[in-house]
DNA sequence: TAAAAAATACCGACCAGTCGGTATTTTTTA
DNA sequence: TAAAAAATACCGACTGGTCGGTATTTTTTA
């Protein structure tokens, strides 16, 4: 009974996700996704209430990923916490390269749609707050100026972002990972005492 | 040519600004944006071959106001340029607000689109370039350290990329001109000599 | 053999773009 | 300068196809 049905919900996951990698939420048709798993429609709705129910499953894995990445580092001051997440980023780009537009597709929706905005904002929101009690602990512990926790949390929210914005739209225009690592680099310049 | 041409012209011009504004540029349909220029499907496709042209119409004009909004600036040092530039931020985002999200959903098309990919990302190179030289000609001035001119445009581009999706995104979530103009101290105290 | 899983056929709404034809304006002609 | 001709602007029904989702039937499983 189980067998079975875990691999097909599996299969759909997995031809859910390359189909909206490559093509896009929308441009990604259940038909082909159902085509590419081998599984029939039926199955499909079966196992998911909606396409956009195979969407946030494949977000929150995502998440639970990134989440996993970053709990691993584990370094002494702040400035090196920072700088050793810019080193997950070549992974990042690599493997969920692919990903990054499809959630940036669906965010923008999500921005139009007050029945998804709360869920997909969510995590941002998280991020930011993960930032900015970072910066809090480096001002503790004297690496960084007196700056405003929430002002500097944003400011590196927006760098990340912007990066991760350029690597999915332009990922020919730049060594992104290096980028990043310089880009840090100057900021904490301006944020180190 | 003929006023009344004309007229149909701008119409069609202005109901698809306003329905790829609030709907987007993939959910707002051709039937409704003639509905809304009171302009039959047949004068639509009389002035414009495609929905996409119409896009690409309203994006020229879009860059356009921005290259002249950035042209009227004219201080002395560098620093002051790109603080005066933040300072453009505002009407940016209160008047090209809705768009943004707009020209984010074609953009995002356009990165799995090769035959409209080189029009969308110019601008972007343009602006990039414009950076660099802004850096470059701090550097010489003096107000700057000898950094990478180009790293240091991405750096900027990043930062302005990244304030605008957030903004886009999350309006509600700060006071984003406001982050700019502290985003921006923040990086220039690290560019600053 | 009953319940779960999967397959198939189908529905209704939507949508970009086309096309034959009509109204309106401009240019030519006599 | 008035009528004819030509060019331009416009109309709206229609096409061919897509898509998310549903209803019904068949197969598998325990």
């Amino acid at each position: 009974m189980q067998q079975r049905s875990e691999e097909t919900h599996a299969r759909i996951l997995e031809a859910a996700m390359e189909h909206f990698a490559s093509q896009g939420y929308n441009a990604a048709s259940v038909d082909d996704i159902c085509a590419a798993a081998g599984v029939s429609k039926g199955a499909f709705y079966h196992h998911f209430p909606s396409k956009q129910a195979v969407f946030f499953a494949l977000f929150q894995d995502w998440l639970q990923g990134l989440d996993k990445a970053f709990a691993a580092i584990h370094p002494s001051t702040v400035p090196e916490t920072l700088m050793q997440m810019t080193g997950v980023l070549p992974d990042l780009f690599a493997t969920a390269d692919n990903r990054l537009p499809m959630f940036l597709e669906f965010w923008l929706q999500a921005s139009r749609d007050v029945s998804i905005w709360g869920e997909t904002i969510a995590p941002y929101r998280h991020y930011q707050q993960h930032f900015a009690d970072l910066v809090q602990e480096g001002i503790d512990e004297g690496t960084f100026k007196p700056v405003n926790p929430q002002a500097a949390a944003q400011v590196l929210l927006s760098l990340a972002v912007g990066l991760v914005l350029q690597g999915v739209l332009d990922p020919q225009g730049a060594d992104w990972p290096q980028v990043a690592q310089e880009s840090l680099q100057i900021l904490m310049a301006g944020l180190a005492k």
